[in-house]
DNA sequence: CGGTCTGATGTCAGTTACTGCCATCAACAT
DNA sequence: ATGTTGATGGCAGTAACTGACATCAGACCG
């Protein structure tokens, strides 16, 4: 047995999202979260930047998903269409994690510092995003503008689907909303 | 002559840009602010939310002014086409601000913190217009599809603008943006 | 003219997020 | 055995905020 109990960084990230449910994340102090997973306050800032980014640890892992599935999509599909693939696939993978979606983005909901993090989060996405149209040879503005509006895309198939009373089909509600956004865009 | 010198808040606002402008965000206490201003850090706090706030004080109006234009756009004009409306007025207004929307953009694409407090500005922005659309008989998703889109051509608009040597005339960006993402959307 | 009230500010103590620095000590390598 | 390493603890310090109370010029009132 070691000299400490496994996964420290796992034990963290429990606590903090327990704590966050139950009470809030204002209303949840480091030093709480550290005592629940038994450790020290000082530790806890070794495996997380800050209190919030406890909650978009696996953000990397989606981001990556996304720009590999783009960089892959088949050549002759439209900046648009190649964007919404990667979100496709990571709609997938969020709709695997057995509810675990639906319980952060109530707990994000609550908090407008959280909020703020995740709008940044979802930037850099963008950014991704674009980076990964121009490697399939889109020129910009069309990247950049594709990225936006595929993460627009992305917010409101989101926010449909994690409101559901039973939440079913993300890639179906994303390729829905491309579809609005189609219709909306040719507007006048 | 009163008690204290007048316009407290201005000068505020004036140190904080002053100061955030020659050392960057992170590196400005709010006590040096307030000491630059003749007041105590206290007062700031009773002016300002927080230390971020005070370069964001201005918004409001700005979102009024969108969403007062896209209420009076004319009837026939389609969702996007209205909510571009609402924002080449705020780009009129924003141009005429004699540079200072220059410099609150160099401080803030220097500070993490402060991108995300922009972020979640443009996110009530959204909102707000797609509140603004509904107002006009667009019924969800297309109005928030169509402002998340309207705001995403603002700021590919306004980040052109911005870093072009002489900014001219960011409304005709937005258009020139809002045509590209029309082209962009019809994509496959 | 004198009293009272108000609102903007000051003062101060307290909480909490976060950081830097050094100590500890099991596990591992040599 | 011995040295090194890596994860953790402990502790002091900074700075963003917050709540409670004091102050006092000017307005208002009689």
């Amino acid at each position: 047995m070691g000299r400490w109990e496994p996964n420290a960084r796992g034990r963290l990230a429990e606590a903090a999202f327990a704590l966050y449910a139950e009470r809030g994340f204002e209303q949840t102090t480091v030093a709480e979260i550290a005592k629940r997973a038994g450790l020290t306050e000082r530790t806890f800032f070794r495996h997380f930047a800050d209190k919030r980014e406890v909650l978009f640890a696996g953000a990397d892992a989606l981001r990556e998903l996304m720009v590999s599935t783009v960089a892959d999509a088949p050549a002759s599909l439209a900046p648009i269409d190649a964007a919404t693939r990667g979100l496709e696939a990571a709609g997938a993978f969020i709709q695997d994690g057995g509810g675990l979606a639906q319980q952060r983005q109530a707990i994000i909901a609550a908090s407008a510092e959280l909020q703020e993090r995740e709008l940044i989060k979802l930037a850099a996405l963008a950014a991704a995003l674009a980076d990964a149209l121009r490697g399939r040879g889109v020129e910009d503005p069309a990247a950049s503008l594709a990225a936006e509006a595929a993460v627009a895309v992305f917010k409101i198939a989101f926010d449909k689907w994690v409101n559901e009373s039973d939440p079913q089909d993300l890639p179906l509600r994303i390729r829905e909303s491309l579809e609005d956004l189609k219709a909306v865009a040719v507007g006048g």
